[in-house]
Parts: structure tokens; C-alpha cells; sequence
DNA sequence: GCCGTTTTCGGCCCGACTGTTTTCAGTCG
């Protein structure tokens, strides 16, 4: 629904319809892909609609056309006179929708293939604001977009961005490089990276031999733009990176601008014009004498807004401005509440280290307690342990926990199969010995998103089941999650006091944002585990806290912030 | 097309960069 929203909005642009309505689809489109409303449920029911911000009576009857139908007539209408391919164009970039009217008015391209048989003609030429820069820009585009790579895992962004910083900070004059964007909120992609650069060497009028050396990084595929104070470029990967050269006076102001979200940042600049600002990325200063209010640090700007500073992870236009507001902001999670990780894997099955390795590099991390949780016989790839290796490894386990003297304490676990028919792949005599047990689907094969419900809920209600493993299968399906009811399967998480899992590491991210959001409403317990395969692996912990952070969690919201003791009774068979 | 500490009508965020425009439109974030 959202995709046909934003389509929809992109070809009211080409076609010259009013910039207001534009944007309302547009943010009804936005606002979609956040609900955590179901919209299909909702669609009988236009009251609950409305509440979903962005949502007003046409767009509540446009969102109950799709439901019945599965189209919108304004958007089937347009798609009749343009073509639905002529919506590719917009993704090349310096092609917006006033350039794509006029190519197809002028030059009857409707297409990005349309489009390169234009230019290999020639027949560009001479058309308004196309000169041979513009026609090159265009060529260079579609090879770009033919090879585009999307958006980037956050540790690979983070990566590049502690490459291009050591770079950067060796230029004298250059004293801070701070990542915004994506990155600086903690989502799981980033789909280009923004540094923030500050330092005596970006003082106004002054940026030019820093410019010149940013545009010399090493990295650099090509150019995109390079400016007084801005320098864009591709990397080799196809990643965007945008640096920004600021004075120090306005870093606070660049900070949070170049932050955002763009959402956040609307809302924070329509309170600001309320009160009598402006807020640039320069300063926020007075409407009427253009005197500067503040600008130094992102402190002093909430501030002088009546708001309270807020991490970047709450800074996506959902409710934050009005907490900040109201002082009344959440405490949300970090690492020093984390006081065990309790899945992972050992030699035993597939992981890489032994129990007692595991457990030294848990007490390095400062935790108090760990669970080991190796595979169950259903995954025989991964040489799984049967009833018999189950109960020896668990002697094991016991083992390294005297072992260890009370320094950390080694709870016995597995992670057992959720077989097609909702059933455990263990016996419950085994099970009944095991202080963690995860149940986690683990099919490789699609199927029917009722029959994958009706699995993993029955799994719910088996007594030893006490934490839910991947519960969407990003992991194992790498690409798209399951199919599954997953509002109904957290409501009757919650229910029966089974916490479900969100695995930390970016590669494995498994609830996402929405997600996360949907299962604080339902008031269902999170556990927070890296599913580490090595020691190293343990250190992911504080990527998938950020997702935590973003859906507003606090410690009281998360399983293994409990002590010992408290967590080992919270996980008894019901 | 949405929305309301200014409002049920009249508003709707802000600035940098590019290319070709002799004064600015289009695109982007």
C-alpha cells in the first residue's frame, strides 16, 4: 500500500499536480511503512485509519480501494497515460520529475532504456536545460543505476566511515569528523554515509584546500559534487558518502540538521517557525533580526525549542518532539544494562570455540551469566546434538559453570527446531533439564503464512518453549522474513510470558524497527542475544541495542537485564 | 490532500550545488 501511495505521488509530480497533494501521499506513504496498525485489518474500519497520522478521509478511501482491489484508480490512470517504466526514470540521479514531463513530452522517452537509445541518437540535443554536461550526467547515470547496489549494512557503512575519517583528521585544520545520517541513528542500512568535518580548516571563505584534499581521498570512485563546503562522491562499492565542512560555532546546529531524519527535522523546524525561528543547519535564530539563538551544540538548540536533548535513535518523527516537549523521554537501554547473552554456539555444533572459551570472553565483556544454546538433531547440517549428546553436553556446561567460581555463572540451553507440524525436535525429559531453551523455525522452504502461524504459535504453548529464536527467519531466509501472522504470534507471546528473540548482530538483525515497536505495544518481553558462532561474535551486542533504542525500549522491556537468579526463574517451564 | 496553542480555511521546512538561466530552475538531502 505504501509503495503504490509513493508511486502515486511520484507520478502526480510528472504530472504536474499540486505540490501539496504530492506531499500528502507521500507522507501517507511514509506513515504506512511505520504504523504498526494493521492495515489490511484496518481497512473495514475507516475510524481506526484516521489514527494513523497522514491519514485523512481521501486517503482512507484510497487505502480501502487497495484493500478491496489491490489498485488505486488515480494511480492506475496515470500509469495509463506515462507507462509504469517512465518511474525508473526518477531514480537517476539529477533526473526529477520536472526532467522526466519533459522527456517525455519533448522526446517521447518513457523508459531508462528509452532513454539511452535517446542519447545514442542524439535526439536530446537542443532540448531546454540539456546541454552536453547534462546528456553525459544522464549517460553516466544509467550505467550507475544498472549497477546500483542499494542501501548498506550499518557495520559496513560504519567501516568506510572510520576509513575516510583517519584520512580526514591527518589534514591539519581538520579537528573533528563526526558520521549523521542513518548511521549516527542507528538503523540497521544506511543508504549513504554523512561525515560531518570541523576543524579551523572549515571556517567560511576558507575551505578550499580542505575541500580539494577530501575530494583526494584514495577511496573516491567518482565525484558527485564538490562545493565551498560540501564534497560528494561514490565509493568503490557504489556507497554515496556526503562531507560536510562546518565552522565550530555551528557544529551543534549542523549536527542535529545533518541527523535528521528528514521527518524529525521538518517537525523540529515547523516548531521552531511557531516560536519565532528559523533552524538551519547553520544556527537557529530569530525570525524578525536574524540574531543567533543557538547554534553550538544540539543541547542548546532542543533547549532554546522548550525540549529536552534525545538520543538519535528517537529521532524519526514518532512521537519524540512532543516527549522531548513534555520532559517526559523515555530511558531507553544500553550495554551496562546487559548483564548476560544467552544464545550462542560451541564446538559441539557449528560455532568455533569451546564452552570455556566462550565463557572468558563473556566475563571479559563484563556479563554475569551466559547461556550455551547449540543446535538440536533436526539441523544434522550443523551436526546437532540428539537426546544423548544433549545430556552430555549439558554435563559439560555444569562443568565449566563450577569451573568458573561464581565469576560468571554458564547456563545449560539449546536451541531447539520448531518442526512443520509445531512440535519440539527434543524430548521433554531433556528439555526439562535445560535452564534456556529457544525454539527457533528453521525451514528453508515456504510455507502457507497461516500454516507458519499455526506452527510457530503451537510451539508457543509447549511449556518448555521460553524464548521464541528469529522469529520472522531473516536469518535463515537471509533475504525476505516468513510469512506470518506476527502481530498474533507476539500477542500470544506476551500472553504466555515466552520472551522473543531479536538477534544483535547487522547481519542478523531479526525484528525490525516496526517490529520492535509492535512488540513494546503488546507488552511482550524482548531477549537481546548475538547468536555468537566465536568469541568476536559476542562483541555485536551494541548494534542490535540501537534497534532497541529505536523502538523506545527500556531495561525493564528486556529479559537479560535481570540478574542471574531473577533470569533463571523467569525461564522455568510454565 | 492533511491539519489546527494562528486556523475548519489557508497554510504546508531549508539551504547547497549544478548547469546554463545573464538572474535562476531543478534536484538533492
Amino acid at each position: 500500500m505504501a509503495r503504490l501511495l509513493a508511486e502515486t505521488a511520484d507520478l502526480l509530480e510528472i504530472d504536474g499536480g499540486d505540490s501539496f497533494r504530492i506531499r500528502s501521499y507521500r507522507r501517507a506513504a511514509e506513515s504506512l511503512e511505520q504504523t504498526t496498525v494493521d492495515v489490511t485489518e484496518a481497512a473495514g474500519d475507516t475510524a481506526l485509519l484516521l489514527e494513523i497520522p497522514g491519514i485523512g478521509k481521501g486517503m482512507a478511501a484510497n487505502l480501502q480501494s487497495i484493500a478491496a482491489t489491490g489498485s488505486l484508480p488515480l494511480r492506475d490512470e496515470l500509469l495509463a497515460k506515462y507507462g509504469s517504466a517512465i518511474l525508473d526514470l526518477l531514480k537517476l540521479p539529477g533526473m526529477g520529475p520536472k526532467t522526466v514531463a519533459q522527456l517525455w513530452s519533448a522526446a517521447q522517452v518513457a523508459s531508462v532504456d528509452q532513454l539511452a537509445e535517446a542519447i545514442e541518437d542524439d535526439r536530446l540535443a537542443g532540448l531546454p536545460r540539456m546541454g552536453a554536461k547534462q546528456i553525459e550526467k544522464l549517460r553516466k547515470g544509467i550505467e550507475d543505476y544498472r549497477r546500483s547496489s542499494g542501501r548498506f549494512r550499518i557495520d559496513d557503512a560504519e567501516e568506510a566511515a572510520q576509513r575516510i575519517s583517519a584520512y580526514l583528521l591527518a589534514f591539519p585544520g581538520i579537528e573533528r569528523v563526526t558520521p549523521a545520517g542513518s548511521l549516527r541513528r542507528g538503523r540497521e542500512t544506511a543508504g549513504d554515509l554523512d561525515l560531518l568535518v570541523t576543524g579551523p580548516a572549515c571556517q567560511p571563505e576558507h575551505t578550499h584546500a580542505a575541500v580539494e584534499y577530501v575530494a583526494a581521498f584514495p577511496g573516491i570512485h567518482d565525484i558527485i559534487a564538490k562545493g565551498e563546503n560540501k564534497v560528494s562522491f561514490h565509493l568503490a562499492s557504489g556507497m554515496q558518502v556526503d562531507v560536510r565542512l562546518l565552522p565550530s560555532a555551528s557544529y551543534g546546529a549542523a549536527l542535529q540538521y545533518f541527523t535528521g531524519s528528514k521527518a524529525h527535522n521538518v517537525t523540529l523546524r515547523q516548531r521552531a517557525l511557531k516560536m519565532g525561528y528559523t533552524l538551519s543547519e547553520w544556527s537557529l535564530a530569530r525570525l524578525d533580526d536574524d540574531s543567533v539563538i543557538a547554534a553550538a551544540t544540539e543541547e542548546q538548540i532542543y533547549t532554546a525549542l522548550g525540549m529536552d536533548w534525545m538520543p538519535p535513535e528517537l529521532r524519526e518523527n514518532l512521537g519524540e518532539i512532543e516527549a522531548a516537549a513534555r520532559h517526559a523521554l523515555p530511558r531507553l537501554i544500553d550495554l551496562a544494562d546487559i548483564k548476560g547473552d544467552v544464545h550462542m554456539h560451541t564446538t559441539a555444533t557449528d560455532g568455533h570455540n569451546s564452552i570455556l572459551e566462550m565463557a572468558d570472553a563473556a566475563l571479559a565483556r563484563g556479563y554475569r551469566y551466559i547461556a550455551i544454546t547449540d543446535h538440536s538433531k533436526n539441523l544434522a547440517m550443523t551436526n546437532g546434538l540428539d537426546e544423548k549428546r544433549a545430556l552430555e553436553h549439558i554435563r559439560r556446561i555444569r562443568e565449566v559453570d563450577r569451573q568458573m567460581e561464581g565469576r560468571i555463572r554458564v547456563f545449560t540451553g539449546i536451541e531447539v527446531d520448531i518442526l512443520a507440524d509445531g512440535a519440539l525436535d527434543l524430548d521433554d525429559d531433556v528439555l526439562a533439564q535445560m535452564d534456556v531453551v529457544i525454539a527457533s523455525v528453521h525451514t528453508r522452504f515456504e510455507q502457507p503464512r497461516e500454516e507458519m502461524t499455526a506452527r510457530v504459535l503451537r510451539a508457543l504453548e509447549n511449556p518448555f518453549t521460553r524464548i521464541l529464536g528469529h522469529p520472522t527467519g531473516r536469518l535463515l531466509l537471509r533475504r525476505e522474513p516468513f510469512a506470518l501472522d506476527l502481530g498474533a504470534v507476539l500477542r500470544r507471546a506476551a500472553e504466555l510470558g515466552v520472551a522473543v528473540e531479536h538477534n544483535a548482530a547487522p547481519e542478523r538483525l531479526d525484528l525490525c524497527d516496526r517490529d520492535l515497536r509492535l512488540a513494546r505495544e503488546l507488552g511482550c518481553r524482548i531477549a537481546i542475544n548475538t547468536d555468537a558462532h566465536d568469541t568476536r561474535h559476542l562483541a555485536k551486542m551494541e548494534y542490535g541495542l540501537r534497534q532497541l533504542r529505536r523502538a523506545w525500549l527500556g531495561p525493564e522491556d528486556v529479559l537479560n537485564t535481570l540478574g542471574a537468579q531473577e533470569f533463571l526463574a523467569a525461564l522455568r517451564p510454565r
